[in-house]
DNA sequence: TGTACATCAGTGAACGCGCGTTCACTGATGTAC
DNA sequence: TGTACATCAGTGAACGCGCGTTCACTGATGTAC
């Protein structure tokens, strides 16, 4: 075994990916530049190519190293909400809409933070986005019972667009009601519509 | 009066707007260059600052053009069907989630393609965005009595995110299928939850 | 344990390119007589 | 109506800069004896 020479690699494979999986959702896919990810990651920009054949390459490991953070941290928040009755639906909304996420983007959901530049995208990078739009729209379906399925587009929609607009509106009063506003609107919905939960 | 030259220089004025309108959409915010959009306008680079104080100065009057085709074709679509009988609601779920909207950007909401760059752009460019948005809850808020105005934010969050994600799994049948999906949840809700109208 | 050598992760200079912005200019349009 | 001049919208070359990508190199790490 040579366990140093691989694993140093590999670290530094991970950090590369890990700070470009905070730049595409502070500044979007086209505002994610090699040589700045480099920077924060601690290396300079030359070694880039000898751990990823182009930029579009990192953008897909990006994508999918954000997808298992934000996994990682719904799957957290649901461990600590469990035994308090809330429903998944419930921790679901009140996680995804968090007032923390209005002012900092780095570390919130990275389809609301590149859905619209999805479409733009080089084939590579605009295939990894669908399965990863397919799979938030499967978690929101999963906790809905059988016969309200239907209602994971409209309530994934929902979610993802009313993230942005507040944001838009920034970490203001008008921001935070726009997030309060949605969350309130879905949970009375839910309560009223979906029978014996 | 000195007409042509006024009416001349005012004419390019507009070109350049009316292409730059289509290219935010098209290519985000981040996606346009001054040297692309004067091309398309039929001019070349140089002549941009005898127009425009900066970048930042044409996408806030690209916004604006933009803002006002797509009213201008909402109201088109209203006057449509006038007298059908369909609610302003309905009309409005209908237009704005049209398939026409999955293949091509450059027609279609500012909103839906310009939200997630909003948080980082100029002041001047966040503060334009940030009006068209309390634009839209309005419109959308408009369409609702009285009483069901506080699900503004939930309904304009959800057309703008459910338009995002089908696009973004592109002109295909799982695009179409979030689309009508989620235009038909809403309309189920209004007609469910709204009464005589 | 100590020295000589091989490996290879990361460095930094360089490439061609397109960006936003500036500016001296051209030539078509309009005015004065 | 016709000529001489003034205006100014649009041209195209140029600027400094950061981009993605390449590559000869360095020097720390690990191996062989």
């Amino acid at each position: 075994m040579k366990p140093t020479f691989n694993s140093r690699k590999k670290d530094t494979h991970e950090r590369i990916v890990a700070a470009a999986a905070h730049a595409i959702r502070s500044h979007g896919y086209a505002g994610v530049s090699v040589a700045e990810v480099m920077k924060k990651a601690g290396y300079t920009h030359g070694g880039f190519y000898a751990h990823f054949k182009s930029r579009d390459a990192l953008l897909v490991e990006a994508l999918d190293c954000a997808s298992q953070d934000i996994a990682a941290e719904a799957a957290r928040v649901a461990r600590l909400r469990a035994g308090t009755g809330a429903s998944e639906f419930r921790c679901l909304v009140e996680a995804y809409l968090a007032d923390q996420y209005l002012g900092t983007l780095e570390n919130g959901c990275p389809i609301a933070a590149l859905a619209a530049e999805m479409p733009r995208q080089s084939q590579a990078v605009r295939g990894a986005s669908m399965a990863r739009v397919h799979q938030l729209i499967a978690a929101v379906r999963s906790t809905l019972p059988e016969s309200y399925r239907a209602m994971a587009s409209v309530i994934t929609g929902s979610l993802v667009g009313t993230l942005q607009l507040a944001r838009a509106l920034g970490d203001t009063p008008q921001g935070r009601e726009v997030l309060s506003a949605t969350r309130e609107s879905l949970l009375r919905l839910y309560d009223t519509s979906v029978p014996a939960h």
